[in-house]
Formats: C-alpha cells, sequence, structure tokens
DNA sequence: AAAATTTGCTAACGGGCGTTCGCATTAGTA
DNA sequence: TACTAATGCGAACGCCCGTTAGCAAATTTT
C-alpha cells in the first residue's frame, strides 16, 4: 500500500510516464494510456489539457528536481574531485529515484513545442555549464589533468544518463554505491579504480 | 559532386535515416520524406516495402558495420589495455562515419517488429559480450584493477553512444582523436589523464 | 439536505496516417 | 524502333489520432 494516494491527475502522469518511456512519446495513444488506466480516452480530459500537457510536467518537474540536487552541492568548499563526486552522487539518486520519469526526462524532451522548448533547452545548458566549472576548477589546481572539460562533462553525462535504462531498484548495487562506481571510474580509471 | 551516384531507393534510406534522427521514426511521416525528395507520398512505394522497410535497412546495416569493425580487432593477441583502445577505436569509427544512421541504429531500434527486433536484440547483446570479454581478460591479468566487467562495458558504451548527438565532422577533433581521449579517460581517469 | 466538485461515459468531429491502385511518363536496352 | 524497367502522379481507401461536447453519476463540501 502506498503511504499518499496519488490524485486522478498524479495518476495519469504516471502511467503516461512509463508508456512514455517504454514507447515514446509519440508512439503512445491517449486511448493506449485510458485502457491502462481502465477508462475511456475522453473522460483523461476531465484533468489534464492535452497530451503535451502531461510531457511537460514530466519534464520540468524533473529539471527542477536535478537543479535542487545539484544546488546543495554547488557552493560546498572542498577539492573539485570531491566535489564532482558529490555530483555525481546527486545526479544518480536523481535519476534512480523515479527511473520511467527520467527516461522520459532524457528522451522525450524533444517532443516538447515551443516555447517549452527553449526552456528546457536553456536549463539544460545551465546545469551542463555548472558541471563543467567544477572540471575547470580541476584544471585549473591541477588536480586534473585533463585539458578539455567541455568533452569531459558529455562523456560524464553520456555514462550517467544511460543509468536510467538499465537501473533496477531490486538490483545488488544501492544508488550511492553505483554513484561510488562511476565516479572511482571517471576519476581515477580502469586501471587505476 | 558524390563519387558514386545514389539510386532512387538509397536516396529515400538516406534522407529518411536524417530525419528518423531529427523527429523520431514515429514522428516522421511519409508526406515529410516524399516533400523533402520533391515527389509524392505514393510514389516512395515504387522504390520501397514500407515505412518499416527502411529502418530495418538501416539498423541491420548500422550492425553489419558495427560487428565488421570489430572483428579486426577481436583476435589480435595484444594485452586487454591495447586491444580496448582497438575497440573503441574501431567503435568510434563506425559512429562518425555516418551520424545519421548512427543515432537511427541507437534510439529508433525499438520500432522495430518481430522478428527483426529479436534478431536485433541478440546481434547487441553478443557485441556487448565480446566487449565485456576483453574487460574480463584485463581483470583477469591484473592490467584491470576494477571487478565487474558488466558495469564496466554499461558505462563504456554509454559513452561512446552518446557521441552522434553532438559529434560534427567538421569539428576541431578526429575521430581518431576522439577515440583516444575516450580511451584514456576510461584507461587512466581524469586525475591520471 | 443542498450545492459544488470530481469523475466518467458515449458519440462524434476534423484531420492525418500508411498504403494501394491505375495510369502516365521517362530512360535505358536490344 | 520496340520493349522494358524505372520513376512518378493524383485520388482514394480504411483506419486511427487528439480532442470536444453534452450529459450523468458519484463524492465531497457546506
Amino acid at each position: 500500500m502506498s503511504s499518499t494516494q496519488l490524485s486522478r491527475k498524479e495518476q495519469i502522469d504516471q502511467v503516461a510516464t512509463s508508456l512514455f518511456k517504454s514507447r515514446g512519446f509519440a508512439a503512445t495513444t491517449m486511448r493506449d494510456l485510458a485502457l491502462e488506466l481502465g477508462i475511456e480516452a475522453g473522460s483523461l480530459y476531465s484533468h489534464i489539457k492535452s497530451k503535451e500537457d502531461i510531457l511537460q510536467r514530466v519534464c520540468f518537474k524533473m529539471a527542477d528536481e536535478f537543479n535542487a540536487a545539484f544546488d546543495e552541492v554547488k557552493n560546498k568548499d572542498v577539492p573539485a574531485g570531491e566535489k564532482l563526486r558529490l555530483a555525481v552522487a546527486a545526479h544518480v539518486r536523481v535519476l534512480t529515484k523515479n527511473p520511467p520519469a527520467a527516461g522520459v526526462f532524457l528522451n522525450e524532451w524533444r517532443h516538447l513545442s515551443e516555447p517549452s522548448l527553449t526552456k528546457f533547452h536553456d536549463m539544460r545548458y545551465s546545469y551542463e555549464e555548472s558541471l563543467r566549472a567544477i572540471v575547470r576548477e580541476g584544471i585549473a589546481s591541477g588536480e586534473f589533468k585533463v585539458n578539455d572539460e567541455k568533452f569531459v562533462v558529455l562523456t560524464l553525462l553520456s555514462s550517467l544518463n544511460w543509468l536510467h535504462m538499465w537501473y533496477k531498484p531490486e538490483g545488488k548495487m544501492s544508488p550511492d554505491e553505483i554513484a561510488e562506481f562511476l565516479s572511482n571510474l571517471l576519476l581515477n580509471g580502469l586501471k587505476n579504480f
């Protein structure tokens, strides 16, 4: 039994999220969604404004969670390597807390229409820029031996953002253990792990 | 001017690939595709069997290229670290040779229907398994300090497979330089890069 | 008990979809 | 020149899509 019961609207968002993730936004029909909820397609519109309305809510809610988690790390006064560890852990925690929503956030955002799409792009850019700032810090202090922070952040996010594809809550590694593994791999590499 | 001219069918595949990548398979209509080619939608069917027909051709052609590139590396008698470098380079070369096709291969394959879908899954699994074998080798010889080859390969492929999202042929890094950068990052890490 | 809100149904709308069909036109080949 | 293949048109098909409208229960609030 769930501790807090969801409103019908929240139920719709949740079921839609899971369908959007597994079939994709464009390939999910309102009739599919209604069927999953045991109601008729028309009935959905007592609760939501449109199909894209759902997508917007999911995408921006996830964006908020990523930002909130990162804000707690941002201004800590620790070496870059340690800060990167904390950022990775925060990111992984958000990703694993709700894998379907993470999947939609990462793969279906392009079906947003303007002006949501531009807003989404901007939020994403500023998140990535914050990560680049950490890497730049580490390069400046000599802690990181690399010289291209853009490439590093791209690679970092790439490995993190595939997580939702295979992560299972019942698996043997906890989100924090996963974060530690990924941080070690990125910072020390296979040979010095 | 292109050295070899494409048949109409190959033209269709190429334009479709680029649309599938940028808008997604489901969100690309046959009328969009026809418009891009300057013909009517119905005319497409003088050359192709169906919409999914195109997707199948693109996906399996890419799969073949990945396998062919990897086969040249597979049985080389070199240390695991070196073999992994070669495998990464081969993978990156295929990814960057045709980024739109790579994008379709990586993100749109789920729109394949049976039995193609199962066949695709199987090919992908065996490719990943070959990579895991290399990592296992490195662990056994003590060259790699890590202990979970599944996780390593997942992370490796994750970072490689995001490449097509931002790689531009006219960018300042060549495919081989990119491969070298990624190999160094994976093998030595940020701190020992 | 009355009023208001939430939830849902059925039926239908306008439109877009992948695809087919019959027929023309062009280009290559013998 | 005649045959054949490649290429394309335009109209139409049956179907499915997101969404709307009007109405009826049920549930919650006052």
